[in-house]
Parts: structure tokens; C-alpha cells; sequence
DNA sequence: CTGAAAGCGCTAACAT
DNA sequence: ATGTTAGCGCTTTCAG
């Protein structure tokens, strides 16, 4: 691998000056046809590219945003950062993307170092979890900053789906079915506090004046709602469960399927999120749908909006939020209580 | 927003030279007690972060590696994301993605263009797909690339998933269940020619001596695969489906179920991937396993190697090979055949 | 141990 | 239209 050719190579090929080369380069300048010629040539004789260090260190601007998250992977978190990439691919900016595995100040310290180190025009992060939420503040005050979250942080630009509505949507859709209550199997929560699922679910119960049964708490992993869903099926008291997600809910339904409880028949059970394979599970899952692909879009377009703002050296622009609905999705897996 | 503090800020912030301030940083060379602790403190005071562009354009080196793929939300891609960026991030590099849409030639340098503009010490082509495998032939040849593929490419380092193996094993293990032969629902193949998985699938059944029925396509959208279920279930010597990935196999189990075929009494359906939630499925999944998260580590193990060698000014190395088996994973979704 | 000087590859101002 | 000059922020000689 033999040193890759610089722009004054490709000037002494096409026996013109560097900054001519640089011209046709960049397309800012008239250059006569001869030698902008004679440059294409050179350019691609010598499979010269430019540097975009050179580039970015002379220009003093970055076309590169990041994108810090808990994970990559599920369902919710791959779609969002694809929905943030699409819109800065558009915008001609490149995405980086670093993952904070807890809220530990030093993996924050660890996942933030190598992306801080380059050339940042923004930052988004997916607040959806603990290490996210703790990564929000190790972000350089000097840097435009867009949220994803479920829960509101204030002084922050961000994008939020009302969790809280939804989910009080859906209790009182079960409600409303007849069933005396609605347990809720809870996926770990983004702070300390509930989450937006948790509380909306809390907050219908309330409203309908039904004391909340006590929450069982769920892990990100589906088994654990198999787990629970075993659990459950020995008690008869239990008609209706929301979930936290819709992989808890697939693994609930499992787990009571598996000790012969059916679905809706026995119990109902819902999701959250509407995961592209809750319309094909058996029964075909009621949930919540979240967007986010939109919210990523939205995310990426906040952050554009900063970004745009700092670059003519305004004042960084308030503190902006976009809230989307999670509408109710109506499935087979809910349905009125047994008739005893 | 105010421009950022540079080390010349803190040179004189702390009183002392710039080159003192960089010794400070980079720790390469002894600096007084006093002097390394008025620099701190004024780095400290000053927020300042150095810039990790001149750092790139003065040593040469980029601890940027970029990730080039058909999508980041399919489950495989995600995976194989993940375990990318978590090799990177151990090895202290920042992980840059851009998504290629379709395999135009537009596309692909309007994909790239922003990528290459950074710095970057090398590029992971996920040549999953015809976007990812047409990426790969635009990657410039002096920078370190590795794909990581279902098909063997020459001449470029790889990491690999045996599929046609796999396939075959599960092939075989239908047709010695007692199956006549075995049906084969496609993903989309990754190039022209045939994928790894239909190819092992077809040479197991021509060294059983059983002549291959004709593949059924279906697209990425699991919902694909409730249409092809459905019309499978009209077919009685249809006893053994193999699908191209678990998703589209969760479909067609759908799709059979909607016209009362049950699985597996009256029909096998395996998948390939063993995604996260195949053994939750009901009835869980056979499948066919790959380990995505594995794979991305590997293939930035390959990488870094190319990046060091690179850093030597050793020559390439030789295009490395690593390639993966895919085990049989036996679950409920298939079995011996129906006795007529 | 420390400061002065040079230069990484590129582009923008300034002269022609 | 084109070449000359300067400088982006940093690290590494080189003197002292």
C-alpha cells in the first residue's frame, strides 16, 4: 500500500498549479477547459481522492452527526437510527454511531471519546434507557443537541412520543371491554421514575377509579416474558395484561399458552411499539404504535435546525419540542373478559 | 455558541507554549509537575476538546471506520452492526454508517460521497444484499475493506457464513424425516446468481436424488410469506417448506394456519437465522443459526489488521477468508411427515 | 524540560 | 484565468 496521491501530485501530473487543482475541485472558480482537462485527467490517472481532513481542518465545518444509544439492534432503536441516517443522507451528512452500554460515567467517557475526536456537527441521542438519558449530559454544551426520547427533559431540544397517552388509551380500551382491571408487565424503565407506559396505564386505571395492581416487572429479553406469562396463567384474577413492549407480549402469551391459557379467549394481552411481526403473531397482537422511523427523521430534522442556526453564528435556538401520538392498533389478541 | 477553545487558548490560558499543551495531551513527552497541572486545569476551565480533525491530518491516521449497508433495521443487519461497533469501540475507533438504498450507481456515490470525505482508517461492507455487493466495487483501493457476505467474492477479505452448508443440513434433515422432498420459499438473493441458502437446498435434494421443485420468491415484508403460505396450503404434496429467513417462515406459518394447515402435523416449516423470536414463535422455529453479533466482531478483526499493516506501510495483506458455520437448530415448526 | 519553527493537505484571499 | 501566499489546529523535529 504505497502513500495514496495528494492534490500537489495531481498538480505536478497535470503541470498546474495546486490551488488550480483545487478549483476544479471544488467548482468555485473558472478554470479554462484545457487544464480543468488536463486535472481530470490527472485526478483519474492517480485515483486521487481528497482529503477530507485537510478539508474539514480548512473549512472548519463538519458534515458528520452522531448518534449515541443504548443499543442498535431492537426493534425501536435500529429503526430510529435509520430514520436519523435517512435524513442526514439527504442532507449530505454522514452518521456515527456509538453505543453507551450503561449509565457508568466512565463507559460514557469510553463511548463518547472517539466520536468527540471527530469533526461533529451535531449530536442526537436516544434517550430511550438509562445510559442514554446519563449520556445527555456529557454532551458538550457547545455542540447542537437533539433528544429522542419517551419522557420529556427540559432546556433540551427533543423529539417524544406520548407513551402516556397511549398506553392510557389502550388500559381504557380494556376497560371499556369489561375487564375488571389491567395488569401491566413493565419493561425497565429510561430513569428512575416510571415510565410514560407505565404512568398512562396508571393514570386510566385512576381516572376509572380501579385501584392499580402492583407491576411485574419484565426484562428487554422476550424469555422473561415467557416467564412471566407462566406466572400469570396460575391466576384467574387476571383477564387483561398490557406489556411494555410487544416482545413481552409475544413472550406472554407464550408462557400462558404454554400452562393452556388462550389468547383472547382467557386473557387478553397487549403490546406496545406495533413490531413488524405483531400484526403476524397468533392472535395478531394489539399494541401501540410507535413511528419511529419518523421520530428519527424529526430527530435528524431538529438537529439540522441547530445545526444551520450555529453555523451563521445565531444563538443557539430555543430549546424546541415535537411530540407525535402512539395511536391504538386493535388486534385479536384482546377481546372482552370470560363470562363467569 | 461561541467558537470552540483550540490549544492555543489553552497555551495561554495556562501560560505556557502550544507545543507544551500538546506534550500534555499526548503524553509523549515529559512535561513539569507544575506545567501539566496548569494545563489540565485550563483544559479543564476551558471545555477544550482537541480538534480530531488537524489531529488526523497531522499524524495520518484516522480512527474512523465506516460501515456501508443495504439497511440497519433488519434484524441480521442490525446484529452484524452491533458487533461491528463494539469490536470498534474496544479499539477505540468511531463507527461512521451510510445506508445504499439500490444498487444505481447514483445511489451509491451519492452513499459514499459524504463517508468519504472523512477520514477514515477502513470501510465494512455488509454485501448482504445487490446494494451492498455493488458498494463493494466502489470503494476506493487504497483504503482497508472487508465484506462480510453469504457469497464468496475474490480478491477481497471476507468474513462468511457457510448458508449453502447450513442449508443443506437442514435440507437433509427433512428429507430423513421421512419428507419426499422439500419446497423452498427465497429471499431475495444477494446477486444475480442463485443465494448460498438455495443453492445448499438444492444440492442436498440433487444428491438425494430428488428433483428440486421450483423456487417460490418472496420479498423482504414478512407479509410476503402469508400470501405464499396461503397459497401453499391448497397444495397436499406440499409437506416441507425451507424458508430463506425466519421472518418470511413466521409468515408462511401464518399463512397455512389462516387455511387450517397445521404446523408440523400437517406441513414442516424451517427458517434460517434463528431470530430473536423464532423459539418463541408458536410452534417455535426450526431454523438454521447464524450469529451476527459474531460476525461483525470478526470482520472488524479483519480489519483492524488491514488498518495495521496499512500503518506499517506493509504491503496488503492477503485477502483473509473467515468463514462461519450455521448450525441446525431443531424446534417444534418441523417433523416427520403426515401418513397418507 | 521547553519554546521556536515546520508542515500535514487543502482552500480562500490576494495578486496579477 | 492562474499562481503566490497564508493558515486551519495540531504534533514533531530541532535547538537550547
Amino acid at each position: 500500500m504505497t502513500r495514496p496521491p495528494v492534490i500537489a501530485d495531481v498538480a505536478r501530473h497535470a503541470g498546474v498549479s495546486v490551488p488550480t487543482v483545487s478549483r476544479v475541485l471544488t467548482g468555485n472558480a473558472r478554470v479554462s477547459e484545457d487544464k480543468r482537462h488536463r486535472v481530470e485527467r490527472a485526478i483519474a490517472e492517480l485515483g486521487y481522492r481528497p482529503s477530507g481532513t485537510a478539508r474539514a481542518l480548512k473549512l472548519g465545518l463538519a458534515r458528520t452527526v452522531a448518534v449515541l444509544a443504548g443499543n442498535t439492534s431492537r426493534h425501536g432503536y435500529a429503526v430510529t437510527l435509520e430514520g436519523i441516517e435517512e435524513g442526514a443522507r439527504a442532507a449530505g451528512h454522514a452518521v456515527l454511531i456509538s453505543v453507551v452500554e450503561d449509565a457508568e460515567q466512565q463507559t460514557i467517557a469510553a463511548a463518547m471519546e472517539p466520536v468527540l475526536a471527530q469533526p461533529l456537527a451535531g449530536i442526537v441521542v436516544l434517550a430511550f434507557d438509562p445510559p442514554g438519558v446519563a449520556a445527555l449530559s456529557a454532551v458538550p454544551r457547545d455542540l447542537p443537541l437533539v433528544a429522542v426520547a419517551g419522557a420529556r427533559t427540559t432546556g433540551i431540544a427533543q423529539v417524544v412520543i406520548d407513551e402516556d397517552a397511549g398506553a392510557a388509551e389502550l388500559t381504557r380500551h380494556l376497560l371499556a371491554a369489561g375487564h375488571a382491571t389491567v395488569h401491566h408487565v413493565s419493561v425497565p424503565p429510561s430513569r428512575r421514575r416510571e415510565d410514560g407506559r407505565t404512568r398512562g396505564w396508571r393514570r386510566a386505571l385512576r381516572e376509572a377509579g380501579v385501584p392499580a395492581p402492583p407491576v411485574v416487572p419484565a426484562t428487554w429479553d422476550p424469555a422473561s416474558g415467557v416467564a412471566i406469562g407462566r406466572e400469570l396463567a396460575d391466576r384467574l384474577d387476571v383477564t387483561a395484561v398490557f406489556c411494555g413492549n410487544d416482545e413481552i407480549a409475544m413472550g406472554v402469551i407464550r408462557g400462558l399458552a404454554e400452562c393452556g391459557r388462550r389468547v383472547p379467549d382467557d386473557v387478553s394481552v397487549a403490546g406496545f411499539d406495533d413490531h413488524p411481526l405483531a400484526r403476524l403473531w397468533s392472535p395478531p397482537l394489539t399494541t401501540v404504535r410507535q413511528d419511529f422511523a419518523r421520530l428519527g427523521r424529526e430527530a435528524f430534522a431538529l438537529l439540522a435546525r441547530q445545526i444551520g442556526a450555529a453555523h451563521n453564528h445565531a444563538p443557539r435556538p430555543a430549546a424546541r419540542l415535537v411530540r407525535h401520538a402512539a395511536p391504538l392498533v386493535l388486534r385479536g389478541s384482546t377481546g372482552p373478559p370470560v363470562r363467569s
